[in-house]
DNA sequence: TATTGTTATACTCTATAACTATA
DNA sequence: TATAGTTATAGAGTATAACAATA
């Protein structure tokens, strides 16, 4: 579905003093959020094709992962506000691959557990999962994906990233600067 | 902030099938997605102190590499609609960082400038965005850096990312699954 | 008639806060 | 009274499409 995308190079810049101040950012950081925005939203693209939104896929792998927790407890750990696991909960119980279970000890929580169809669906992320992997890395032959999952593990750990949670369920972009006039 | 954090694999499923597929995922793709998450909203924080939104930056950038260039060509290479242009350059004009000059060959397209105050501005990003890369990167040592830079490069080369812009101006997460019920 | 830029409108997403039921 | 979950409401952000000025 994204078709246009030539950069137009033909529109190149003569001589420009600001050229030399910040034309373009060529740093690993930018270079990070660039190819992280851009792994997302192919990530996205391909997940769409099994009627699944990256939220659905993190759920389900959380639940997955620790069946039972209380929806008060995954949005804890997703570091959002519990109306919204309603919601994220609502359409995977309507797409039947996630189970509300009163509990029997406390009764005003649920403890969420997958159907079998919903570890059907994980297994089809799975593979989606994998491929997207090869396609992104295709530049990389197996040595260099490994060093560079070897690189990007450090930084995860020395940046205190939870394993397994993006942060793209928190709203990111603040505000910044609300303008009073 | 996110404190609780135990896998508690006491609460382990025995012998969920689900279990052994994707609990966390730990390839490449996802920690690209997910520290690339996270740069962009640690990056959204830093200029925020100086006002500015990181699409501002982005569209600050691109107008100091190219000055002169009309809003249409921007949002062409931005990728996003020119209604959507308008608005984002309004701020800067309203924060006197651009200057929108009525072209003298087509008076129907404006040419864009950066003002002495957006150079001004454009340099204290670029300290923002060294200090940045700085904290992001600080499990590695030069070069490591130096090696995470260069396997960068390449997947991005691969993937085709435009140099400079990545894709945060464009809506990522499309509707997916839109159910009819 | 085609194109640049603008404005008006609608839609989506998300957080806030009030509400219920259990404890 | 406190807590898990739900619902209602409001706000921000964005695309679509109609519009004005110029070519």
């Amino acid at each position: 579905m994204n078709t246009a995308r030539q950069p137009d190079p033909s529109a190149a810049p003569a001589s420009t003093p600001a050229q030399a101040q910040a034309p373009a950012p060529r740093g690993a950081a930018f270079l990070l959020a660039q190819i992280g925005a851009h792994a997302a939203g192919r990530f996205a693209e391909r997940v769409a094709t099994l009627g699944l939104t990256p939220a659905d896929v993190g759920l389900l792998r959380m639940v997955a992962g620790q069946p039972g927790r209380s929806q008060r407890a995954l949005a804890e750990d997703l570091g959002v506000v519990p109306s919204r696991v309603v919601a994220l909960i609502d359409v995977l119980e309507d797409k039947r691959l996630v189970e509300r279970r009163r509990s029997a000890e406390d009764r005003r929580n649920y403890e969420l557990h997958l159907t079998p169809e919903g570890r059907r669906a994980l297994g089809g992320v799975s593979r989606a999962a994998a491929a997207h992997e090869d396609d992104l890395l295709a530049a990389l032959d197996p040595d260099g994906r490994a060093r560079l999952l070897e690189l990007l593990e450090r930084v995860a750990a020395q940046q205190e990233l939870t394993p397994g949670v993006h942060p793209g369920y928190r709203t990111l972009a603040k505000p910044a600067a609300k303008r009073k006039d």
